[in-house]
DNA sequence: ATATAAGTTGACCAATTGGTCAGGTTTTAT
DNA sequence: ATAAAACCTGACCAATTGGTCAACTTATAT
């Protein structure tokens, strides 16, 4: 049971990791893929780029790293909806939760839209299991509500399609959104955003909106 | 008033010069601007790369053409509305246009949003009026019903975003819609979306939805 | 008929860029 | 102290790829 010190990475290394990583998160939502340069990554990191192949083999390598990273916080996000709860306080809670989302990652959300235009292949690839996981875990939620009669909704999977659509739309369109209204949105418009989309699903669904999100 | 010749293009012209813009965007849908390789635009229209850049003198030129294409078409389908138009009328036909266009051209859709996610460096720049004045025109309609009384929503933007966020969704995230139902959405089951969306946009706005869309 | 413009294309180039490598320094465990 | 692992990085390379060019064929107007 000795500790085999090859291959760990040390306090530089994690530390490094995460400052290359949070660098790539930016420039991949910017540019995409392939339109991400290893140099550039390696400049907002302020590190030589044999530095960032250093830790991560490949652009592959890093883009999937991210991704990851990406993933798992979009998971532990919207993991806490169960089907005893009250659909109106869970999806009021649940497009809250999106919407934060949308304010402070943006970037995430836009990697995510990136991938997906593009066909998903790494979604659907590496980390399939993970990715249907999460999305099966919403459909069955809701899917259980319309079963015994608690919300008005003609199918599952449309009613969250709409909800993803509208919130991830604040963060992958927002060079739109700042253009049409001359500024960037600040967290109080944010949160009247978030009202207007509480009240359109609601509303759709035929429940009552509870009184604090209103 | 003699005819100049030079520098017109011919029939031949002007069917290649379609024949690779299709090609290019499908491919630019694909890939986005960089990861988007002259040679496969020339593939796919079977012709020689050259030939290809004899038409469009560059990459940058040849995408331009492209987006523009692309507006020229997203402006024509929905500058028929008009603020004496019923609102719930209206906006139930909008839905309708936008989901139809989701359907059948999928690809200018994505196009679309990946320039937006990538900062919109092309509609602000070199179409900063065309596209401003098409969406300037569908927030005025809007807010003029909503002067008059016409229509219960707090802000017009918002729901205008979240009619744009949820039609475009079908088409940009189809990737994704395909793989959670196992198969490509049929005309029917946008149909079914369609009526999904025009249920939460009117219902949002307290709005009788007309027969003819239920 | 023929001149002029339009269209076609293989060969080629220069710049970009992902990735390698070797030779170093620093950190860490014992 | 010291060995081993972790970390660092300048120099370099091979492949990709946007774009040029010159020689050529085809179409068209008069």
């Amino acid at each position: 049971m000795t500790d085999n010190k090859i291959n760990k990475e040390g306090r530089i290394g994690a530390a490094n990791k995460q400052l290359i990583l949070n660098a790539a998160e930016h420039e991949f939502a910017k540019h995409g893929f392939k339109g991400t340069r290893i140099q550039q990554v390696a400049d907002r990191a302020q590190l030589p780029k044999t530095n960032v192949l250093y830790y991560f083999k490949s652009k592959e390598n890093l883009y999937l790293a991210v991704l990851q990273q990406i993933l798992e916080l979009w998971n532990s996000v919207f993991d806490e909806a169960t089907k005893d709860d009250d659909p109106a306080e869970v999806l009021a809670r649940y497009i809250t939760d999106k919407m934060e989302f949308s304010l402070v990652r943006p970037e995430a959300s836009r990697i995510f839209a990136l991938e997906i235009i593009n066909g998903a292949p790494n979604l659907y690839g590496f980390y399939k299991e993970q990715h249907a996981a999460w999305m099966e875990g919403r459909v069955e939620v809701i899917q259980h509500w319309i079963d015994e009669g608690k919300i008005q909704t003609a199918n599952a999977h449309y009613l969250l399609y709409n909800i993803w659509a509208c919130c991830q739309h604040y963060a992958d369109f927002s060079a739109q959104i700042t253009h049409l209204q001359g500024k960037e949105m600040d967290r109080a418009e944010f949160e009247e955003a978030t009202k207007s989309i509480i009240n359109l699903i609601l509303k759709g669904c035929s429940l009552e909106i509870p009184e604090k999100y209103r």
